[in-house]
DNA sequence: TTGGGGGCAATTTTT
DNA sequence: TTGCCCCCAA
């Protein structure tokens, strides 16, 4: 049987509550009513650092809850009580849940970059900020980068936008400064970067932004360095909470630490399994070694799982044991044995999208709702053959991804006038509206203005400069554009006192947003809707803060992510990253692209432990959302950016308990092989014929090939010769502990990449090819 | 100033 | 294969 509230992250408490026959509303002296002795002892926690380790699906939240709600009415009040959270929905499921046990709304639950936004609003001075700073988000930070990138004048060979936005992303959470990079730039490429680093934040700091790093940044240097704030606000937040600890970098350890430093009221929760924001500067390590950095921490395990059966249990547990870098822990469940977990290898990814969808139609056709059905993928790509044979099969479906509403043009290009009546120094709010809707000031007039406040002194900001248009020496058409501009400007300048909602209503109209917006309905409707959508969240936001000003909102909407996942959709089949995916919960779940390279997934040159095992956790937290029914599929051929290549299956694979586990598909022996021949990969009987591709390996399956016998005189350069490509050229190499990867580019020019020991690649010696016709370019 | 076409890269993305 | 970005033609 499958409930119907598999969106529902409370769920589990449901389940609790009705496995103890409890209401869901407990009255406070029942708080420690139905818990388990470990649940109970971390409820009943008071003063001290305190780590719980909430395994997946066993009660976290309302753990936590319950114990705030304790607090809140035994030796605090409710605002001495601070819960941080990553996401906005974990706040505002927290603030309700509280809310329902009866504490009322007084609680601080907030997300990180909520609560330094605002902790930087009020204590700007100490920060060395303006009061009204804008939050730069994503494509703001990548725009100031492509404009850091032009005045370092750095040919940006190897260097992408995205490349630097990463490493100036990384160094900011792990608290390094411009200054600390260029003294410890190893190679030419870091102190390029370090330069640019050192631009950049000369750019925020001259359009008086900050970006979302920036947030906790400054909260952390400012609590470290302000010592008497930090005592005031050690005072003032007694106890503090912080929810997935695992994926706290070192900011936000810093603020963590800083804040508790004295009470030492630190409580975390968390799961080293389910670590997977490592790329995004997480530091696993933070809750390792939570024990040593407080030494007097009490540590509690929940390794109860209320929500899967037995069998995924099994899988799931098995697989996490093959990672070093956790905490020991045992889940276990009062559940039903359950089906076996299913593996199915598919011949490519069209047959595994069909597999998957007629399997659909089964569940359907006995009653399942599609809004128990999710498909994970690791990449967004991989969605496409699922979008295509659902929809074909009249299967509702829905992609918990896009753009965010926020960050929607139409929706930027509003509230980039706003920001910029809040903070006139806001150049990329400036360019981005001076000519949105179009008014014929075009990119030259821009690069005139641009020049013109470049060549001041001091810098005059965009803003003043067009202000200043009559000293610009513009043609005199474009003087009479930026004339109007100007006065446009002026007259924008003059709503900001007013409601959110009133600002935004003159502000489509004045700017003729609205009048354009108007115009385009009839050919895309769309635009026009989302911005009535954001009149009445402007709307909403007035009625919910009657204090609230402008800057308040702004910042409101900056730190909104998206909200796709919060809404619609009741009854149609998920797909979404496995990323996207920790937190639910569904009785019946696909994993797809279950092969190498792909889960875990392989980035040339930078294989470590460490990658493997948060992908490794990536696939543990994909299997530890499944309630009923999970599947597992890999294909043997895939077609991912316009080429098809074969297929690895995933070592992952190997390490699931073979006994328990279903295996599937067009080849039946290959898993049996699998249990002979241990972990060391094998082929199966292949039914394909592809050349050159390992599914083709003849029986009996042995390991495709070992490293090749002359591996040592293999390197960079060496020629080397495929059976169905022919000729190429040895472009990477790297040798693992496990195995070894080869790139490749023919002669053609194709690239590809292989598993050494699978690759069917042979090295020749450069005369023995000469006669070959190989091109000059080698 | 706008659009279209070619070139090129291509994870994950709580905020 | 798709999607973004940049440059060039009208």
């Amino acid at each position: 049987m499958i409930d119907d509230t598999s969106f529902d992250p409370e769920t589990l408490d449901a389940e609790l509550a009705e496995s103890h026959s409890h209401q869901a509303q407990y009255p406070a002296t029942d708080l420690r009513a139905g818990l388990t002795e470990p649940q109970l002892e971390a409820v009943t926690h008071i003063n001290g650092p305190f780590l719980l380790l909430a395994g997946a699906g066993a009660g976290k939240t309302r753990v936590i809850t319950r114990r705030a709600a304790l607090l809140a009415t035994t030796v605090a009040k409710p605002w001495e009580i601070l819960a941080i959270t990553f996401t906005n929905k974990a706040a505002n499921e927290m603030k309700e849940r509280v809310l329902t046990l009866g504490i009322g709304d007084k609680m601080n639950v907030s997300t990180f970059h909520a609560f330094c936004a605002k902790l930087l609003r009020i204590h700007h001075t100490e920060a060395g900020l303006q009061h009204n700073y804008t939050i730069a988000d994503q494509s703001d930070r990548k725009k100031i980068i492509k404009e850091a990138l032009q005045r370092a004048e750095i040919s940006t060979a190897n260097l992408t936008p995205a490349k630097v936005e990463f490493r100036i992303s990384s160094a900011k959470s792990d608290m390094i400064s411009p200054e600390a990079m260029l003294q410890n730039a190893e190679g030419h490429n870091d102190r390029l970067i370090g330069r640019i680093y050192t631009i950049y934040e000369e750019i925020l700091t001259h359009q008086n932004a900050l970006d979302f790093d920036d947030l906790l940044l400054k909260t952390a240097t400012l609590l470290t360095e302000n010592d008497d704030l930090r005592r005031r606000l050690e005072n003032q937040y007694r106890y503090v909470l912080v929810d997935e600890y695992q994926d706290t970098n070192e900011a936000q350890y810093r603020i963590a630490h800083q804040l508790t430093r004295e009470h030492g009221n630190l409580f975390v929760t968390g799961d080293p399994d389910q670590a997977i924001y490592g790329w995004r500067g997480a530091n696993i390590q933070n809750i390792l070694s939570f024990e040593k950095d407080y030494p007097n921490a009490k540590t509690v395990r929940l390794e109860q799982n209320y929500r899967s059966t037995k069998r995924i249990l099994a899988a799931a547990s098995q697989l996490i044991t093959a990672n070093i870098d956790r905490k020991e822990k045992t889940l276990w469940t009062d559940n039903e044995q359950g089906d076996p977990v299913r593996v199915i290898r598919c011949e490519d990814n069209n047959a595994e999208a069909a597999s998957v969808v007629t399997d659909i139609k089964t569940l359907i056709s006995q009653g399942v709702s599609e809004s128990d059905i999710a498909i994970f993928v690791r990449i967004n790509a991989l969605s496409r053959s699922f979008e295509e044979q659902l929809f074909s099969a009249g299967i509702p479906y829905r992609i918990a991804r896009g753009v965010a509403f926020y960050a929607r043009k139409e929706i930027k290009d509003v509230l980039a006038y706003l920001r910029l009546i809040i903070n006139p120094s806001d150049d990329v709010s400036l360019e981005r509206i001076i000519n949105t809707p179009t008014r014929g000031i075009g990119k030259k007039t821009i690069d005139h203005i641009k020049a013109f406040a470049n060549a001041s002194s001091p810098r005059l900001n965009l803003l003043e400069a067009v202000h200043r248009y009559e000293e610009i020496g513009l043609a005199k058409r474009a003087h009479q554009c930026l004339k109007s501009f100007s006065e446009l400007l002026h007259k924008l300048a003059e709503l900001s006192t007013t409601t959110a909602r009133h600002t935004l209503e003159q502000t489509l109209s004045l700017s003729g947003l609205m009048a354009d917006l108007n115009q385009t309905a009839d050919i895309d409707a769309e635009p026009l809707q989302n911005i009535e959508e954001l009149v009445s969240a402007a709307s909403e936001f007035d009625t919910n803060h009657p204090d609230g000003t402008i800057l308040d909102w702004l910042t409101f909407t900056s730190l909104l992510g998206d909200e796709d996942l919060l809404q619609g959709g009741t009854d149609s089949v998920t797909i979404m990253t496995l990323h996207a995916a920790k937190g639910l919960e569904f009785p019946a779940v696909y994993i797809i692209g279950v092969e190498h390279g792909l889960l875990p997934m392989i980035r040339f040159g930078s294989e470590d432990a460490d990658d493997i095992e948060e992908e490794r956790r990536l696939l543990f937290v994909g299997m530890t959302r499944a309630k009923k029914r999970l599947t597992l599929t890999f294909a043997a051929r895939r077609m991912l950016h316009g080429m098809t290549s074969t297929t690895i299956r995933s070592t992952f694979l190997d390490e699931l308990p073979h006994n328990e586990i279903q295996w599937l598909g067009d080849s039946q022996a290959w898993h049996v092989d699998q249990q002979r021949s241990g972990t060391a990969g094998g082929g199966w009987a292949g039914s394909s014929a592809r050349s050159g591709g390992i599914d083709r390996l003849p029986s009996p399956r042995k390991p495709a090939a070992g490293l090749p016998e002359d591996i040592d005189e293999w390197q960079l350069g060496s020629i080397v010769r495929h059976p169905a490509h022919g000729l190429g050229v040895l472009i990477d190499l790297s040798r693992g502990a496990r195995r070894s990867h080869v790139k490749v580019r023919f002669k053609n020019g194709m690239e590809r990449a292989w598993i050494l020991e699978f690759a069917n690649l042979h090295r020749v010696d450069f005369d023995e090819v000469t006669d070959e016709a190989f091109g000059d370019e080698w």
